[in-house]
DNA sequence: TTGTAAGCGTTATCAA
DNA sequence: TTGATAACGCTTACAA
């Protein structure tokens, strides 16, 4: 490896001291002497040299990184959040560290350690809501945090939240459902272990309560993705099956479009279909598929914002940011 | 904002010098005496205290973070690999930094620079190979790199690349469609600026003339995503327009769908499609997606493979590592 | 307008 | 088995 360049060889090369080129790389001209000013550039081309980021940092401990903690990479909506913080960041010269939780408590704290270690200014988590003392730990120390897509009671007033209306776009959709006709309509999540899904479920059940409907817990389902298909098999086998269904996010999505596909289901005649959450191809499948889709790229803007107004010590109100969903209404659901 | 807590409290508290505490966490415990260990744990239990892996790294010239510049992170395919060098990485307790380059060449140079400013011990790059000058001054510095998916010819030897077999799959997905009875196939990709495009586009010619088959120029449509409307319409028509086509990546894929959700075209018995690149729903779509599919996951965990080991100074071939892409016949593809 | 010197929180080398 | 002390490469008072 070449011997690294480092300001103080800039400095020799151009006969002044390190203070002056540091001055120099900061832009801190003003009383900066034209020619000592053209010996430095002069050094620094030549030399190829560019400057250490790491001490930088440690002296003035500010890494301008900033660590996001997602609970599943591998949703739409992650991504499109993710996307939407990274080119904020990035306006502003501020590196993010991306780290998949898997939804595992123990990731989740390992994660966050290793992230406080390599002292990023900054963390925004979609939370697994199980490292309590962890986030209250934050708290204490004042260190700047944003809470993504799920709430976390304990801290609450205490780290800002950004999140979706879930149980209101949950009942519109429903509701849009039940103007169509449909008398039995199911909803599909995985299980309820953080509060997307049982608001989701809550608005579910609103939206029938409001309209003098029984809520039929067997039209409920929450289970694992690896059981849903037996769960479909016998929600679609009971004496009153479901003409319509709501999958509670892109994943889920899947599985019961492998089931669809298998049990020859045309869509939206046999079955009318609403999905929580935007999918790529939405638009352009055939039929086009109608969702609620959550304004993620808002979303993941303000929390970035959020996140860096703390970093620059801003006031902001620490307090939950709820954004409303849009029912997008496309092909798969029909009146019945 | 509590006052950090650093070694030099621990090592006061545990009424020890920081050297020792130094060795505790590193886990140096040959010559530590149990009761001097005991103390130090007790230290940083009661301070919570936590390595600033900042001034490690500074001390140690290593960061533990590697970069990866992607040419287009909208592209599942760029999405796939990152999660396989993602995982991979964290298996060795690296950390990924991800950059979006948007296949600019000035946002590609400030990346490179400002990786390597943060000292991260090496970059996995899909280059826009444009900064060839860049590449060279990372050869000579000896800075460990990978190409991934396009090839620079000028690096050919100095720089281990992890690419697809881009030409050989087109040939064979365009052998399939001619087999199945088409005469009149189709291509579109977005402008051959880059190697993929440009061998699949050989592939294709390949094909044809090796079944003595004309090879028509206006089947071949090179355009941007947004001029590929205007391209399709005069390409359908056209005297003999295709009845089959390949759309040259996930993302022409969606503007071919929407083209063909307008003009009502009912899939495969109007035209076979074959898409390069895995799509999520292929699978479960109706009717699914015969596709190419690269097997992003060994190209990332081999790209991952190769930075680590030029970190670690271990051997490894400077070369192209080529991998087999597989078509997956669904049925989007019929005979003609 | 520029230089000196201390310090950021570690690790590493030696000495004790 | 542990401790002093000098780095690592930069920033920042303060002095000149």
């Amino acid at each position: 490896m070449m011997q690294k360049i480092t300001m103080l060889d800039v400095a020799k090369a151009a006969n002044v001291s390190k203070s002056t080129v540091s001055q120099y790389i900061n832009k801190r001209y003003e009383y900066m002497g034209e020619e000592t000013r053209k010996k430095i550039k002069e050094a620094i081309d030549t030399l190829g040299y560019q400057p250490n980021y790491l001490a930088r940092s440690l002296k003035q401990k500010r890494t301008s990184m900033i660590g996001i903690i997602v609970a599943n990479i591998m949703h739409r909506f992650s991504t499109e959040v993710i996307r939407a913080i990274e080119d904020y960041c990035h306006s502003q010269d501020i590196h993010a560290i991306i780290c998949n939780a898997d939804d595992d408590p123990d990731k989740e704290k390992k994660y966050i350690n290793m992230l406080k270690a390599k002292q990023v200014d900054g963390l925004i988590l979609f939370p697994t809501g199980a490292n309590t003392s962890l986030y209250e730990q934050m708290i204490k120390e004042e260190y700047p945090v944003v809470i993504m897509d799920r709430k976390i009671h304990d801290v609450k007033g205490k780290i800002p939240s950004v999140v979706a209306n879930n149980q209101e776009a949950t009942k519109q959709a429903i509701l849009h459902l039940l103007e169509l006709g449909h008398k039995h309509i199911a909803i599909i999540t995985e299980p309820l272990t953080i509060t997307p899904r049982i608001e989701r479920v809550e608005g579910y059940k609103e939206a029938l309560t409001s309209a003098n409907m029984p809520v039929n817990e067997s039209m409920i389902i929450n289970c694992k993705k690896a059981d849903m298909q037996k769960a479909l098999e016998k929600l679609f086998a009971a004496d009153n099956p479901p003409t319509a269904l709501l999958a509670g996010n892109d994943l889920v999505f899947i599985e019961v479009q492998k089931f669809i596909k298998q049990h020859g289901f045309n869509i939206p005649n046999d079955l009318s279909l609403i999905v929580y959450d935007n999918i790529p191809y939405a638009d352009v499948a055939t039929p086009a598929v109608t969702t609620i889709s959550q304004p993620a790229f808002d979303m993941g803007t303000k929390a970035a914002d959020l996140l860096i107004k703390q970093i620059l010590k801003e006031k902001i109100a620490y307090e939950e940011y709820q954004y409303e969903c849009e029912l997008i209404i496309r092909e798969t659901t029909l009146s019945h």
